[in-house]
DNA sequence: ATATTTTGCGCAAAGGTTTGCGCAGGGCAC
DNA sequence: GTGCCCTGCGCAAACCTTTGCGCAAAATAT
């Protein structure tokens, strides 16, 4: 905001107008007010040559709307909410709003003081991928009636709209995969603990075992946090297990590439020494030294769904009643998972 | 903003006071202006009792400060760019600061259009990784001393702090790498014409070659922007090439995925039919089929350095001049480049 | 000619905050 | 009893915009 920026005032001075009406036309306005084709005339031109912008600021005190809308968002430098950020960026502005987005850190806390910050700062509404393990603070959103989207985590006890994968299904179909491979001891590296995703995936993990008769062992769940290093330690850990898995279900791409150096540290070969199997893809995977078989959330349209399920919200729109949508994760097969035993046979144990 | 926040109105009343005393006991201004330790009290309590928080919007139009920075960035999407993101948040956000964040999809207009509406909001300084090929936007920037911090590309004629990396050192020795391995016949898949660090990348390629006595060959230039599909088409039309060059620099990270997706296609191998260098590191590079030889870039560096210059610059700390940061990147070998000739013998040809 | 409507425009308040300046009242010295 | 200082606090303007309401003049009707 350079101290010369021109004001509504002076445009008023300068076309010998009153402010009122300068707003009235650069609002078009001028019709409801009926302010003459002339004075709107010399209106518009004294506003073009003060290259006139308005002051968001103001108006946004004045209007209560400030056409921005804040994101919280755990981890940028996850390659899977980096995309989606990407896309409601591009959304959002495509729809006349900002992004002031907001890194958590997965940290509860944070996550808190950034919503504050950012209602304080007057957005119109919030998209939040919430760290997910305490859901009081949203609660209040709610009942104050801010708009508000959750993605890739929700709350069942909480009526929002939110967009989320089925991350049971995902987990289910990967395990099943696994396990239709021949596998039979498949340790997991599980993420943060009590969040939406993570109960999905490993609820999808155990029924999965379950369904072809194999009792989950508490000693095969590993990890705590989607991050890299989380797959790292973890992985060491599996590999020095004295009777060692056959896989391993890595559930975040952070936790993937974790893995895979600590695979790569040990000298040993995927799949051959031991299979891998990932929740997210990465654009990279499939040039991995061994393409990973994956769990692909559709990153691509959970961005686009959240801001226009928000904007709805803020205008008003499909105010009657919030909307879940749960977009089905894919099964992408490369060549991370060994085939162990020929598919008939492992149907056989089914 | 929900409708019913409390405004420093509303303490006042509560504690029996005026809104000037609210304001100065709420900034930490009770001793300047000499309130009894008594009224203070009645305002503290009277503020955490209707949960205030002040309302940013009216607080930044007139302090003309609104803790905002926007950052305005090619492409969001790349994995280059969003790690830059992440630490700019971080950072922004520990010495008190939001992030506006926009993508101008390598668009100048668009980048035109983020940076007018950012300081339309009051942004108190902008991050700008530009589009490059103009100036004349930013150039009016400057002349409003609006507080900027160019980052990755930068503009000679223009007088701005501003965190690059030396591209073409690096581009420099990585071809000066692939010369020393008997490589000759060298392709170049370059970014955006005419931005800072395609310029540098392309002239560091064309000044190695020439240092080895070698006339670069402008069939061997491919390429124009740093995009994904980019490094696909033209890998491809280097594949075909009748006398194929044995080695391709390319020149982003989005560029190298590309062109290893054209390679997987066509069912070569890296590096024994095609040596590949890319210019940026990605956290898969490792892991790949052929773990990438790579010049990495200081990416965690270079966020941080910037906002500290930019929030400097704001403070009116360091205004006395501007600074421009050149940072070095890094050639780190691994196994993508394919060794042609001893070493010894490479070095007789220099 | 007066009465009524229409047309064109602006006053002033509101939105929440900060701050220069000055006001009231108590205490003290003369 | 008058003059002065000090303490504690509030008035009102400023930041820039939007909008309900009303006012004056011109146009039309009677």
């Amino acid at each position: 905001m350079s101290r010369l920026a021109s004001t509504i005032n002076d445009i008023a001075n300068k076309a010998g107008a009153s402010v009122t009406s300068v707003s009235r036309v650069l609002n078009n306005k001028a019709g409801k007010y009926r302010i003459s084709k002339e004075t709107a005339k010399r209106i518009l031109k004294a506003a073009a040559e003060l290259d006139y912008k308005p002051n968001e600021l103001a108006r946004g005190l004045r209007l209560k709307k400030t056409h921005t809308i804040g994101l919280v968002i755990p981890d940028i430098s996850n390659p899977f909410f980096a995309y989606v950020t990407r896309n409601i960026q591009r959304v959002a502005h495509e729809l006349g709003y900002s992004l002031v987005v907001c890194d958590t850190d997965e940290n509860l806390p944070l996550e808190l003081e950034h919503i504050n910050l950012l209602m304080s700062k007057g957005v119109d509404g919030l998209v939040i991928m919430p760290v997910g393990q305490d859901a009081r603070h949203l609660k209040r959103l709610v009942k104050e009636s801010v708009p508000l989207v959750l993605v890739d985590r929700c709350f069942d006890e909480l009526d929002t709209s939110s967009v989320v994968v089925d991350n049971y299904a995902g987990a289910f179909t990967g395990i099943e995969h696994l396990l239709e491979c021949g596998h039979r001891r498949i340790a997991i590296i599980q993420g943060l603990a009590n969040t939406y995703s993570n109960t999905g995936r490993v609820q999808g993990y155990t029924d999965a075992l379950k369904k072809f008769g194999i009792r989950p062992d508490p000693e095969l769940i590993f990890g705590g946090s989607f991050r890299e290093e989380t797959g790292y330690n973890e992985t060491k850990r599996i590999l020095s297990m004295s009777e060692r898995p056959t896989a391993i279900f890595a559930t975040s791409d952070l936790i993937t590439l974790g893995a895979l150096q600590a695979i790569n540290e040990m000298g040993l070969d995927v799949p051959n020494d031991i299979s891998v199997l990932a929740f997210d893809d990465t654009d990279f995977a499939p040039f991995l030294k061994c393409p990973l078989t994956v769990i692909a959330q559709p990153k691509e349209s959970m961005g686009e769904i959240a801001v226009k399920l928000l904007v709805d919200q803020i205008k008003g729109r499909g105010k009657q009643q919030t909307q879940k949508i749960i977009l089905k994760p894919n099964l992408v097969k490369r060549n991370s998972v060994k085939r162990l035993v020929q598919k008939e046979v492992a149907v056989a144990h089914a």
